[in-house]
DNA sequence: TTAATTAATAACTATGAGTTATCAAATAGA
DNA sequence: TCTATTTGATAACTCATAGTTATTAATTAA
């Protein structure tokens, strides 16, 4: 079988075909004039092209020598590109970041986050999904999400979690209701009216908080509704169909008819936390983790 | 000094990263399996950058190796086309322009294109194929095509679209069918019968409009077959299974049995388009495009 | 003519790609 | 649990060929 062409040939053409003369090109090479000549006659062979005119005394390009060393310029520099490139995704300071989140994970944490990631590594690329708890960590064990925005207690074997934000919990009612932020004092006031909920598939962990900060006040609340978008249980308010108990950062990024009275005096909080694969392959992810 | 990169590494790297497997890329290769191992590790310690992961029985890429692939792939459809016209414009012709068509696009423009073209600059040369919109799109952003013949509304960012042909669409129906030329007033006459069409995978925007001009006249068509072929379409109704709509230019060059009825006052018109990538490199297309 | 410059040719050397043989680890099957 | 099988890595070798030195042939300049 015959010779393969190799980035070698395509230097030493690029050196000819810049010095126009073969022994300042050998030099420049740090290899001998004889050793170039046959490597540059080699790749005429290979390709079936002659590229040089040596014409006695003077070297110059044919017609297909000036096309290929055009070529390979641009050639030689997407490749350079390339390798930088690939060190570039391989160190995390480039490449793709998937995230799932929570709603609620998109009024304060997820901003902020991508926006001071994005000033030191204007290069990492996000994709972001909402999704519920238990979806998100499917997602991250199944390295379909490198990071999962959760409120959850506990999480299984193989994953890391860390507290990233910590919330008070508000109650959200219609803006002509009867409780303002100087007269509502606990939540046993408001403990007959109906109450809409995310539901529970969403967020177990908010659901039985919710519980127990009615129950600590000695009622069990009458829940009418169940929702899994802010959007649609804040409509619901307004509506006059109940009220509800959210996070109280929900209260940025929404524009409805509806009061937040943050809820006093209670030891419960909503905590949100990150989570990820301890045995995460995307070099990316390691590089963002120093942002939490 | 430390190794260089070369080709043969690429090649190599492009072997295993498509069978995951160190054995078989080297059989496929035709080298050993050490010799593959050693110059898959040298490549990765050149560039710096561990390309896979080796799980004592499994090989995946690492998310730099999945990147480099991607851009290898480019690189060498680059590097192949480069030599390839190096070898044309050594042989005195101005280059190669590959164009992909759809089947209706042979009838009238690409003959009339080619014989022009063939006039002012007879040594280009021309590859041509017959694919589907998709695909064409797909070919001409990766460099595969420099000239598509499609049929769409809207193409991707970077690509450049410009309007060739303007058809009337006809109806075909079987010879001895009981309309001809003079009894057709409207669509809605066969708005009964089954209908023939090409595939909405082949071209989208054909479906949709059939589809428009036929509720335009009040009635949904009964789609019993789909084709991506002319000539097929054409004896699907010839044997009497049903009706078709297609451009009227597919008259020319098919002798079948099937009469050709222009639909008579209706906006909706086969638009055909020919698309090319802003920033190809290939000088002969610049060429091309003076005649569009 | 002679001297200088250039690329090609010839014969050699030595580097490293690719070889065979083998090992170690990880399944899969009994 | 024990064996057989599959897999990639290691080690030691060999041989093809990139690159070497020495020389020639051809051209140009003085």
């Amino acid at each position: 079988m015959s010779y393969q062409i190799e980035l070698r040939h395509f230097t030493y053409f690029m050196a000819v075909a810049e010095e126009l003369h073969f022994r300042k090109a050998a030099d420049r090479l740090f290899i001998s004039q004889p050793g170039l000549s046959r490597q540059i006659k080699q790749m005429e062979e290979i390709i079936g092209v002659v590229l040089f005119v040596r014409n006695k005394r003077k070297v110059t390009l044919t017609a297909a020598g000036v096309y290929l060393k055009k070529e390979l310029d641009y050639i030689f520099n997407h490749i350079d590109f390339t390798i930088r490139q690939t060190r570039l995704i391989d160190q995390g300071s480039n490449g793709e970041i998937r995230i799932g989140f929570l709603g609620s994970a998109m009024q304060t944490v997820i901003p902020e986050l991508l926006v001071m990631v994005n000033k030191e590594l204007p290069n990492i690329q996000f994709s972001l999904e909402e999704m519920s708890n238990h979806l998100q960590v499917e997602a991250v064990e199944k390295d379909q999400l490198d990071l999962g925005f959760v409120r959850l207690a506990r999480v299984p074997e193989g994953i890391q979690k860390k507290t990233v934000h910590t919330d008070s919990f508000s109650l959200v009612v219609p803006l002509e209701h009867r409780l303002t932020s100087k007269t509502f004092k606990s939540i046993a006031q408001v403990s007959e009216e109906h109450f809409i909920l995310f539901s529970s598939d969403y967020s177990s962990l908010y659901y039985d908080k919710i519980m127990s900060i009615c129950e600590d006040k000695g009622f069990t609340p009458k829940v009418t509704h169940k929702s899994v978008h802010a959007q649609t249980i804040f409509k619901l308010v307004e509506s006059g169909l109940g009220v509800a108990i959210v996070p109280t950062s929900l209260q940025q990024g929404f524009d409805l008819g509806v009061k937040f009275l943050e809820i006093p005096k209670i030891p419960q909080k909503a905590i949100l936390s990150v989570i990820w694969k301890k045995d995460n392959r995307n070099p990316a992810l390691q590089q963002i983790l120093k942002f939490l």
